[in-house]
DNA sequence: GTCTATACAAAGATAGAC
DNA sequence: GTCTATCTTTGTATAGAC
């Protein structure tokens, strides 16, 4: 019991990373600063660059480890070999869903995706990858489904994967915008409602 | 013939919109800067700010041009209503596959999408209402490919609408990370394979 | 690991000459 | 309508004390 803390009391790296995440996902990361970081957290700017000397040093990490996340997200999901395909989509899109009920949250990827150009080379490579794995996870869930009679697909497996994973990152981004919440549960029941159709 | 130039020789005020569209879509508008459009114009900073006195006028100018042509664009495609809906979606998608050809562009809304909270409020709104204005118009050509039994829809046409829309936003977005521009045309169609699907 | 102090560059913006 | 010159603020980053 005294070795697994209730509330592991992030340390300030930790903490750095958690603030970064947020502000990169709701005002995009050339618009985010040190002094927002320093001033939410109650330290001083330099303090940060202890932690994350340059800024792209700091940008990298947090996407690395939310894409960290998410693919260990993937990986237990596609585990339970017992589960239906059906079941396996479903809990794929809860984190959208969850994204959905914050007004000003969308995924940290799709975020980075609207100011590509100006990102350091390492975040966007780090984004082309979550992105890549992200089809490649989603194409093995639907060809299984499909083998197994669970889904009905009216295009090749790959492009399905496409038109889905697309849909839900536009659907954060639009919902977004203009702020209604049934943006994203819209896109998921006319998914489901698509691969389910007779 | 005098009264109409070949090359109307845009006067300074439009060609800094044209560059500030650019900049914005490919990195975003925090990042693009006046220093960006006086060294692309070969004129100086002030200059820019005679004509914009502000970077939020000029963002907003960037924004409101850009949505009244795409709606222009879509106010003449359901003009001819002699048109079959599929010919409509046709042509609603080339703007989009358009996008999908030059390496580094996305949908300017689509691009502001991600750092909507870092945007003025003016920038906000036009971008707000563009979504709103699309997901209107798709919903009305739905419906009426549903109505003349040219669709084929598994959910409710405004759902069906939204996924549609999410997923082209969506597919420039990845289009743009990962560079491979086959994304959008293989999301164009798996939407045509879904929605003609019997 | 956090602070004060500071360097340095870039950003958005204004005044006033031409 | 464009320029030079300048101002102010902010941003990223470093040096060095505690």
């Amino acid at each position: 019991m005294s070795t697994r803390k209730p509330k592991p009391a992030a340390d300030t790296s930790e903490q750095i990373l958690d603030l970064a995440e947020n502000l990169i996902q709701t005002m995009g990361y050339s618009a985010f600063s040190y002094q927002d970081i320093s001033s939410a957290l109650g330290i001083t700017k330099p303090s940060i660059h202890y932690h994350f000397p340059s800024k792209a040093e700091l940008g990298t990490a947090v996407i690395e480890r939310y894409a960290g996340r998410f693919g260990e997200a993937l990986a237990a999901i596609e585990q339970d070999q017992s589960k239906s395909s059906v079941a396996m989509l479903e809990r794929y899109f809860e984190p959208f869903l969850q994204f959905s009920k914050t007004p000003n949250k969308v995924c940290l990827c799709g975020a980075l995706a609207g100011e590509m150009m100006a990102l350091p080379p390492p975040m966007h490579d780090r984004a082309d990858r979550f992105f890549k794995d992200h089809h490649a996870w989603l194409t093995a869930i639907l060809k299984r489904g499909a083998d197994r009679g669970e889904f009905r697909m009216s295009a090749p497996v790959a492009k399905t994967a496409r038109m889905i994973f697309s849909a839900l990152q536009g659907a954060l981004l639009v919902k977004r915008t203009t702020g209604d919440a049934s943006e994203v549960r819209d896109v998921v029941a006319a998914i489901k409602a698509q691969l389910a159709a007779a």
